[in-house]
DNA sequence: GTCTATATACTGATAGAC
DNA sequence: GTCTATCAGTATATAGAC
């Protein structure tokens, strides 16, 4: 029923949004350069999103949190051991990164800063995609025999030493940044 | 010569610019809105930026990094051991972000994000702004005592840490991942 | 649901008088 | 060095035919 084979209008401009809101921010991405990109007439946008621009970002930094949230878990699950699999991971990350060499803009953080301040609703659905990737790597230290309260914790300082690593790795184009955060991960859980 | 007791039009307009691009990101912050707030005369913009907002926000990010940098001076300068140092460092940045309850924005990081990509000068001057960063925590392990190749890792790891756990910090409206993650300063620097 | 044309406001940038 | 007027382009958003 709700799975169509054909791409819908609606997805396709969620797809190119998320792309480029990514890539290039949000203010810097228009919504002409969106419906032109993704095919979609710019008429079928206000259709499906009346809301306009903050309605459809709102929707791409979902779909793009929850991209994000696959691979941690992905990545999570190949190594029992919490402090290897987080270092694991970003070591992953951090070779994916360098492939594309900076051509993909990071996640999230672009997003969050430009609107936390002038659009509540998009602010809120940042947050969720942060505390979501914190959770996740919370779950996994208590699987592990972690104190729920340290679990938590680390959560947040995993997180934002992930996301730290991937602003300075992006500004400079290298990403020792976040190689040697990575290899800070298991002194940080010891 | 060069020190003027009145404040000219130059200087007027790199100070707005750097409080607004921090406040708002590069983007959404229009030179017309520079030129209002700051009193400065359009004309005058391109008089003395004659490859406009480049130009100006470049020297406006080199303003606020000079700005930070020597935050970071005096908070290391407070106290001999670094990890202490370090981490009391970063708890008077929290206590100052919820003072400014997040009307302050982050000094570089949207610039950096949202220019990276489409302008080489930009970007140069905010990895520059962050190697600057990186320097001050290396130095005052090395004069702790660390040997100079770990003290120049942990440099770039704390600085890493640091700007996540603003940007997280900022996202949510809650200095908690700052607080924690100047918790965990001492712990990485063991 | 799709598509085009358009409205209004603002952007960065420039010209030229003063 | 200052200031105003204005350019061409683009932004978000809307109206209305199909």
């Amino acid at each position: 029923m709700m799975n169509q084979v054909k791409e819908n209008s609606k997805d396709k401009l969620i797809k190119t949004a998320s792309r480029l809101f990514q890539l290039q921010g949000y203010h810097a991405t228009g919504l002409n350069q969106i419906t032109k990109e993704s095919g979609a007439p710019k008429g079928s946008l206000y259709y499906h999103f009346p809301n306009g621009k903050e309605q459809l970002a709102i929707e791409s930094v979902r779909l793009t949190a929850n991209f994000v949230s696959e691979q941690i878990v992905e990545g999570l699950n190949k190594t029992q051991d919490p402090a290897k699999a987080i270092q694991n991971l970003i070591e992953d990350m951090a070779k994916q990164f360098q492939r594309e060499a900076r051509k993909g803009g990071i996640p999230i953080a672009s997003v969050a800063l430009e609107t936390a301040l002038i659009s509540e609703p998009l602010r809120e659905v940042c947050q969720s995609a942060y505390a979501n990737f914190q959770a996740l790597f919370t779950q996994k230290l208590v699987q592990a025999g972690f104190e729920e309260s340290r679990a938590k914790d680390m959560g947040v300082v995993i997180n934002s030493m992930i996301e730290g690593a991937f602003l300075i790795s992006f500004t400079t184009g290298n990403v020792e940044p976040l190689l040697l955060v990575a290899k800070q991960i298991p002194v940080v859980l010891k």
